[in-house]
DNA sequence: ACCCAGGGTCATA
DNA sequence: TATGACCATGGG
Protein backbone atom coordinates (compact mmCIF):
# COMPACT_ATOMS: atom_id res chain seq x y z
CA UNK A 1 0.00 0.00 0.00
CA UNK A 2 1.12 3.69 -0.82
CA UNK A 3 2.30 6.24 2.17
CA UNK A 4 0.04 9.10 0.28
CA UNK A 5 -2.78 6.77 -0.49
CA UNK A 6 -3.19 6.29 3.42
CA UNK A 7 -2.21 9.57 4.11
CA UNK A 8 -5.22 10.58 1.85
CA UNK A 9 -7.64 8.70 3.37
CA UNK A 10 -6.63 9.60 6.87
CA UNK A 11 -6.82 13.26 5.67
CA UNK A 12 -10.22 12.82 4.60
CA UNK A 13 -11.33 10.89 7.82
CA UNK A 14 -10.31 13.73 9.71
CA UNK A 15 -12.01 16.51 7.56
CA UNK A 16 -14.92 14.12 7.91
CA UNK A 17 -14.79 13.61 11.45
CA UNK A 18 -12.07 15.89 13.04
CA UNK A 19 -9.90 14.93 16.01
CA UNK A 20 -10.89 12.11 18.23
CA UNK A 21 -9.04 12.90 21.37
CA UNK A 22 -8.74 8.55 22.29
CA UNK A 23 -8.84 6.58 24.15
CA UNK A 24 -11.94 7.37 26.07
CA UNK A 25 -11.06 7.31 29.86
CA UNK A 26 -8.04 8.39 31.71
CA UNK A 27 -5.66 6.47 33.12
CA UNK A 28 -4.00 3.38 31.18
CA UNK A 29 -5.21 0.36 33.15
CA UNK A 30 -8.49 1.67 32.67
CA UNK A 31 -7.53 1.89 29.01
CA UNK A 32 -6.47 -2.04 29.13
CA UNK A 33 -9.64 -2.97 31.20
CA UNK A 34 -11.51 -0.95 28.31
CA UNK A 35 -10.01 -3.05 25.66
CA UNK A 36 -10.73 -6.33 27.16
CA UNK A 37 -14.17 -5.50 27.94
CA UNK A 38 -14.72 -3.64 24.47
CA UNK A 39 -13.97 -7.21 22.55
CA UNK A 40 -16.88 -7.66 19.98
CA UNK A 41 -19.04 -4.94 22.37
CA UNK A 42 -20.71 -1.45 21.89
CA UNK A 43 -18.77 0.72 23.79
CA UNK A 44 -21.59 2.17 25.80
CA UNK A 45 -21.86 -1.11 27.29
CA UNK A 46 -18.35 -0.93 28.15
CA UNK A 47 -19.19 2.68 29.85
CA UNK A 48 -21.23 0.94 32.34
CA UNK A 49 -19.37 -1.66 33.29
CA UNK A 50 -16.10 0.76 33.91
CA UNK A 51 -18.42 2.75 36.05
CA UNK A 52 -19.72 0.25 38.43
CA UNK A 53 -16.53 -0.78 38.24
CA UNK A 54 -15.83 2.69 39.67
CA UNK A 55 -18.56 2.90 42.39
CA UNK A 56 -17.34 -0.78 43.48
CA UNK A 57 -13.81 0.78 43.75
CA UNK A 58 -12.57 -1.32 41.73
CA UNK A 59 -10.73 0.02 39.10
CA UNK A 60 -7.73 -1.65 40.18
CA UNK A 61 -5.92 -5.05 39.23
CA UNK A 62 -4.98 -5.27 43.57
CA UNK A 63 -9.22 -4.65 43.51
CA UNK A 64 -10.05 -6.45 40.89
CA UNK A 65 -7.98 -9.92 41.96
CA UNK A 66 -10.03 -9.33 45.50
CA UNK A 67 -13.30 -9.69 44.27
CA UNK A 68 -14.91 -13.30 44.02
CA UNK A 69 -15.60 -14.40 40.44
CA UNK A 70 -18.93 -13.97 40.62
CA UNK A 71 -19.24 -10.95 42.04
CA UNK A 72 -16.76 -9.64 39.34
CA UNK A 73 -19.37 -11.43 36.84
CA UNK A 74 -22.16 -9.21 38.19
CA UNK A 75 -20.26 -5.99 37.82
CA UNK A 76 -19.11 -6.27 34.27
CA UNK A 77 -22.78 -7.71 32.97
CA UNK A 78 -23.05 -4.77 30.62
CA UNK A 79 -20.54 -5.29 28.79
CA UNK A 80 -21.80 -8.37 27.69
CA UNK A 81 -20.00 -11.98 28.04
CA UNK A 82 -19.33 -11.45 31.57
CA UNK A 83 -18.75 -14.72 32.98
CA UNK A 84 -15.38 -14.83 29.99
CA UNK A 85 -14.51 -11.23 30.60
CA UNK A 86 -13.99 -11.87 34.63
CA UNK A 87 -12.16 -14.56 33.85
CA UNK A 88 -10.33 -12.59 31.01
CA UNK A 89 -9.82 -9.46 32.90
CA UNK A 90 -8.62 -11.58 36.20
CA UNK A 91 -6.09 -13.30 33.99
CA UNK A 92 -4.93 -9.62 32.58
CA UNK A 93 -4.42 -8.40 36.04
CA UNK A 94 -3.11 -11.72 37.24
CA UNK A 95 0.09 -10.86 34.70
CA UNK A 96 0.35 -6.91 35.31
CA UNK A 97 0.47 -7.37 38.68
CA UNK A 98 2.94 -10.38 39.05
CA UNK A 99 5.02 -8.08 36.42
CA UNK A 100 5.18 -5.20 38.75
CA UNK A 101 2.43 -2.85 36.70
CA UNK A 102 3.17 -0.24 34.69
CA UNK A 103 6.35 1.33 36.64
CA UNK A 104 8.23 -2.19 35.62
CA UNK A 105 6.57 -2.33 31.98
CA UNK A 106 6.58 0.69 30.81
CA UNK A 107 10.80 -0.15 30.54
CA UNK A 108 9.54 -3.38 28.24
CA UNK A 109 10.68 -3.61 25.24
CA UNK A 110 7.68 -3.35 22.60
CA UNK A 111 8.24 -7.16 21.06
CA UNK A 112 8.68 -8.69 24.34
CA UNK A 113 5.80 -6.66 25.84
CA UNK A 114 3.37 -7.80 22.91
CA UNK A 115 4.42 -11.53 23.31
CA UNK A 116 3.20 -11.47 26.94
CA UNK A 117 0.27 -9.93 26.33
CA UNK A 118 -0.80 -12.82 23.75
CA UNK A 119 -0.12 -14.98 25.84
CA UNK A 120 -2.54 -14.07 28.61
CA UNK A 121 -5.62 -16.40 27.47
CA UNK A 122 -8.11 -13.90 26.28
CA UNK A 123 -5.94 -11.27 24.93
CA UNK A 124 -5.95 -11.67 20.86
CA UNK A 125 -3.94 -9.43 18.27
CA UNK A 126 -6.40 -6.22 18.18
CA UNK A 127 -6.92 -6.04 22.15
CA UNK A 128 -3.37 -6.53 22.95
CA UNK A 129 -2.25 -3.73 20.53
CA UNK A 130 -4.67 -1.55 22.31
CA UNK A 131 -3.16 -1.59 24.87
CA UNK A 132 0.27 -0.99 23.24
CA UNK A 133 -1.15 1.60 21.67
CA UNK A 134 -3.15 3.44 24.08
CA UNK A 135 -1.91 2.37 27.48
CA UNK A 136 2.22 2.29 26.59
CA UNK A 137 1.96 4.83 23.52
CA UNK A 138 4.27 1.98 21.69
CA UNK A 139 3.74 2.90 17.92
CA UNK A 140 1.47 0.11 16.78
CA UNK A 141 -1.09 0.00 14.34
CA UNK A 142 -4.52 -1.38 15.59
CA UNK A 143 -6.39 -3.59 13.18
CA UNK A 144 -10.21 -4.50 13.81
CA UNK A 145 -13.26 -5.60 11.81
CA UNK A 146 -13.74 -2.07 10.63
CA UNK A 147 -10.45 -1.13 9.34
CA UNK A 148 -11.21 -4.61 6.98
CA UNK A 149 -14.24 -3.41 6.30
CA UNK A 150 -13.21 -0.03 5.06
CA UNK A 151 -10.25 -0.92 2.99
CA UNK A 152 -11.54 -3.28 1.23
CA UNK A 153 -14.51 -1.52 0.50
CA UNK A 154 -12.08 1.40 -1.21
CA UNK A 155 -10.52 -1.83 -3.19
CA UNK A 156 -6.99 -1.25 -0.83
CA UNK A 157 -6.85 -4.25 0.54
CA UNK A 158 -8.44 -8.36 -0.36
CA UNK A 159 -9.50 -8.63 2.95
CA UNK A 160 -8.74 -11.97 3.89
CA UNK A 161 -4.89 -10.72 4.60
CA UNK A 162 -3.96 -11.75 8.13
CA UNK A 163 -3.72 -10.05 11.27
CA UNK A 164 -0.03 -9.63 10.81
CA UNK A 165 -0.18 -9.28 7.31
CA UNK A 166 -2.64 -6.10 7.43
CA UNK A 167 -0.22 -4.60 10.31
CA UNK A 168 2.96 -4.83 8.99
CA UNK A 169 0.92 -3.32 5.87
CA UNK A 170 -0.05 -0.42 7.67
CA UNK A 171 2.92 0.07 9.70
CA UNK A 172 5.16 0.04 7.11
CA UNK A 173 3.16 2.60 4.57
CA UNK A 174 2.56 4.86 7.94
CA UNK A 175 5.97 4.66 10.40
CA UNK A 176 9.05 6.64 9.96
CA UNK A 177 8.26 10.23 11.41
CA UNK A 178 9.38 9.77 14.65
CA UNK A 179 8.26 7.53 17.48
CA UNK A 180 6.75 9.86 18.97
CA UNK A 181 4.50 11.23 15.52
CA UNK A 182 3.79 7.39 14.65
CA UNK A 183 2.07 6.66 18.02
CA UNK A 184 0.18 10.20 17.65
CA UNK A 185 -0.85 9.26 13.52
CA UNK A 186 -1.52 5.30 14.65
CA UNK A 187 -3.38 6.65 17.95
CA UNK A 188 -5.40 9.23 15.56
CA UNK A 189 -5.93 6.90 12.75
CA UNK A 190 -7.62 3.64 14.34
CA UNK A 191 -9.98 6.07 16.50
CA UNK A 192 -10.93 7.73 13.24
CA UNK A 193 -11.52 3.90 11.32
CA UNK A 194 -13.97 3.54 14.65
CA UNK A 195 -15.74 5.89 14.34
CA UNK A 196 -16.54 6.28 10.73
CA UNK A 197 -17.26 2.43 10.74
CA UNK A 198 -19.05 3.15 13.75
CA UNK A 199 -22.03 5.83 11.94
CA UNK A 200 -21.57 6.93 8.82
CA UNK A 201 -20.97 4.56 6.56
CA UNK A 202 -23.14 2.08 8.08
CA UNK A 203 -26.08 4.67 7.65
CA UNK A 204 -25.42 6.45 4.19
CA UNK A 205 -24.54 4.28 1.15
CA UNK A 206 -22.18 6.05 -0.15
CA UNK A 207 -20.10 8.56 2.48
CA UNK A 208 -17.18 11.19 1.06
CA UNK A 209 -14.83 8.52 2.16
CA UNK A 210 -16.18 5.63 0.24
CA UNK A 211 -16.84 7.98 -2.88
CA UNK A 212 -12.62 7.42 -2.67
CA UNK A 213 -13.39 4.59 -4.85
CA UNK A 214 -15.95 3.38 -7.22
CA UNK A 215 -16.31 0.15 -5.25
CA UNK A 216 -18.22 0.98 -2.65
CA UNK A 217 -20.89 -1.71 -1.49
CA UNK A 218 -22.75 -1.17 1.49
CA UNK A 219 -23.19 -3.54 4.44
CA UNK A 220 -26.39 -4.15 4.85
CA UNK A 221 -27.34 -6.14 1.62
CA UNK A 222 -30.59 -4.37 -0.18
CA UNK A 223 -33.77 -6.47 1.82
C1' DA B 1 -38.44 -9.45 15.70
C1' DC B 2 -34.44 -8.99 13.91
C1' DC B 3 -29.21 -7.41 13.44
C1' DC B 4 -25.00 -6.24 15.33
C1' DA B 5 -21.26 -4.32 18.30
C1' DG B 6 -13.95 -1.27 18.73
C1' DG B 7 -12.85 -10.30 19.51
C1' DG B 8 -11.06 -14.56 21.19
C1' DT B 9 -11.04 -19.45 22.32
C1' DC B 10 -11.95 -24.06 21.73
C1' DA B 11 -13.56 -28.23 19.41
C1' DT B 12 -13.78 -30.52 15.15
C1' DA B 13 -12.36 -32.19 10.24
C1' DT C 1 -5.44 -24.25 8.54
C1' DA C 2 -9.95 -23.51 8.35
C1' DT C 3 -14.55 -23.22 9.55
C1' DG C 4 -18.23 -23.18 13.29
C1' DA C 5 -20.14 -22.80 17.99
C1' DC C 6 -20.01 -20.21 21.76
C1' DC C 7 -19.97 -16.30 24.84
C1' DA C 8 -24.54 -12.19 26.30
C1' DT C 9 -25.98 -7.33 26.96
C1' DG C 10 -28.30 -3.34 25.00
C1' DG C 11 -29.30 -0.04 21.04
C1' DG C 12 -31.23 0.78 16.50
Amino acid sequence: MRRDTLRTVYRRLFDQHGPRYWWPGDAPFEVMVGAILTQNTAWINVERAIINLKESDALAPRAILDLSPARLAQILKPSGYFNIKAKRLRAYCDWYQAAGGMTRLRYWPTARLRAALLAINGIGPETADDILLYAFHRPVFVIDAYTRRIFMRLGLIAGDESYEDLRALFEDALAGCGRRRDVRLFNEYHALIVRHGNSICRIKPRCDLCSLAQRCKHIRKPA
